[in-house]
DNA sequence: AATATTTACGCAAACGATGTAGTAATTTTA
DNA sequence: TAAAATTACTACATCGTTTGCGTAAATATT
């Protein structure tokens, strides 16, 4: 009934419990013989070591966290699955949280996890995160953290992003070539990393067109999805209204599809419209959308690589290191110029 | 520089250990200006109790865990989106573990889990799912089990579904309203619990009006998408057509839509469509996608509270129950019989 | 005032696994 | 053949908390 542990074994095997342990875990000091008559009884008790009990001599959890604002988000769900794949690989099981893109519930998490409950943390700020006190400490104390996508530059590890600053640039490229000549830049939040190079690349885009930018088209949208959709109503009210839509995030240009719906606005013909997204249904949308996807199962992946790269050599200090992967950029109708 | 334990906290204090953990714990036994004192002092030097350690000695881990199928989906981030709120009210924390389908990997996660790693587990089994071996023991080891969707009923526990019989015969029901003489049911697997009473209703809908209801209009869609693609362009290919498909699932309605896109058939016009799907983009689809939406968010809250019910009681054997929550059915184009 | 009770704390034994140090018995080496 | 080295095990301390029990002092009861 309860989990058989190591004195149980040890004593129907009549053996010591160190023996025990050391046959199970191969060690050169127990014999042949004793290591098969300990592993096989092991096997047909169902013995399985109290990962409580390793853990607090071990000082190893075998456990990272993964903390990200949401998961109902193709991006994240697909990060996600990247880390979990690498996880199982590793034999390491993966702690989820959720800040829903508030910074106290990601201090409050963080706090959770000082206590080497987990052996590293992969993350992705909040878009709302102003400081990195509530990380700094980690790393000092034996806890790896690695960044993904919104990245916290001050601290020194390792940092997974794709080429924003790039993407930014060809995105907004790509509508000016389709004739727009008012681009809006739909942000989300302001201070985070990944919007900062997204509109950096987009400002350098327009600078090198000879496209003003206007102050007054970026668009800084937030948590809230009513008063986002309040924001692009208004943009997109009016004469003055903007002839390309340059979405940082998925979710908003979804909600720039639904302002269109309810203004009337033909997208393509009226609006063209791209944004970063890893939207399954882009291409059923109507119009197909086109994005600049980035490879969210693989920076999933390479971020659980590197930070095991680490763990295995049980170094708990990883160097700063960018690595940055490419986004692809999909053009379906969203963006095109009717011919 | 390392975190700090009772014994630190102890000799800065004067106190012994024992005194020291229960003023922490608030126990009577302890006067209120020491409470104070250590409290004070356990603030101060940022103590958090190791996990591990009172894990071990508590037999508690003050963790859940999640096995799903997949995480890159709309219902099951969702599901876990509710989980995750719950989880973090009741100060516990969410291991998540992906099976993709894979029976046998659900068979090495469950593995993993007999040794008190999780007070609980939360699941939806995989739709290869074919016995429940590996689930029967964790009752009376101690680890309740709560499913959710897809569930085992042979299991004793409590399950969370949605009205699935009903939402068949409901999705079945308005098809042949709008005038479909010939349905087709895209389903997954065969073996798991929501197959079965989803197809059961559209079968008992097509009987209740007199239609026949033919072998080869059940469709045995399974994990890989290519084949999948294939069964569905092998089904809306030739003359011998149906002209309308329940999809089942989400994936296969996505599916449906692009196999209509190269074969150019016009969904709504010949070929009506509705699936059970929590796509937030349904409405933005060309045609926009009837749906029957499960309740996903409260399926995933409902499931952690149930949990917590007992849990909190120390109770780890749940009694049988079965929650069923309601599914909204969504008209939109893709259903419709054009005016 | 003698006894009983309560208060406030400390001691020490768990929890289960790991790993160092120790020890007989056997084998190798000089 | 005596010393050294190896083999195959066991004993025990340890990881950090929790908790039952013990106990001295303070307070309450008769």
């Amino acid at each position: 009934m309860a989990a058989v542990n190591l004195k149980q074994l040890a004593k129907i095997l009549n053996l010591s419990i160190s023996t025990v342990s050391k046959a199970l875990r191969d060690s050169h000091e127990i014999g042949d013989a004793t290591k098969e008559r300990v592993l096989a009884k092991a096997k047909e008790m169902d013995y399985t070591p109290n990962p409580f009990a390793s853990g607090l001599r071990r000082n190893k959890s075998k456990t990272i966290a993964v903390v990200v604002p949401e998961v109902a988000n193709n991006y994240f769900s697909l990060v996600i699955n990247g880390i979990e794949r690498i996880a199982q690989e590793n034999d390491y099981h993966v702690l989820i949280y959720l800040t829903h893109e508030d910074f106290e519930k990601e201090k409050g998490i963080m706090k959770h996890l000082e206590n080497k409950r987990v052996d590293g943390i992969l993350m992705s700020v909040t878009m709302n995160t102003k400081n990195q006190s509530h990380l700094s400490d980690f790393q000092q104390k034996g806890i790896p953290i690695v960044f993904f996508d919104r990245i916290c530059h001050e601290i020194e590890t390792a940092k997974i992003t794709t080429d924003d600053y790039i993407s930014g640039m060809n995105a907004t490229n790509h509508l000016i070539e389709n004739n727009c000549k008012d681009i809006a830049f739909l942000s989300l939040g302001d201070d985070i990393s990944i919007m900062q190079k997204r509109k950096s690349g987009y400002l350098e885009e327009l600078h090198k067109n000879n496209m003003e930018a206007k102050p007054e088209r970026v668009i800084k949208c937030g948590n809230d999805d009513e008063m986002n959709y309040q924001l692009v109503k208004k943009l997109l009210t009016g004469k003055n209204k903007p002839d390309g839509i340059f979405a940082s995030v998925e979710k908003l240009a979804i909600i720039t599809y639904q302002v269109c719906r309810e203004l009337n606005i033909n997208i393509s013909k009226d609006l063209k419209v791209i944004c970063f997204s890893n939207l399954e249904t882009a291409s059923l949308l109507s119009p197909s959308l086109s994005t600049i996807t980035q490879p969210a199962y693989n920076i999933g992946k390479t971020a659980a690589e590197v930070m095991f790269k680490y763990l295995d050599k049980n170094k708990t200090y990883i160097p700063n290191e960018n690595i940055v992967l490419q986004s692809t950029l999909h053009i379906r109708e969203s963006s095109q110029q009717i011919v």
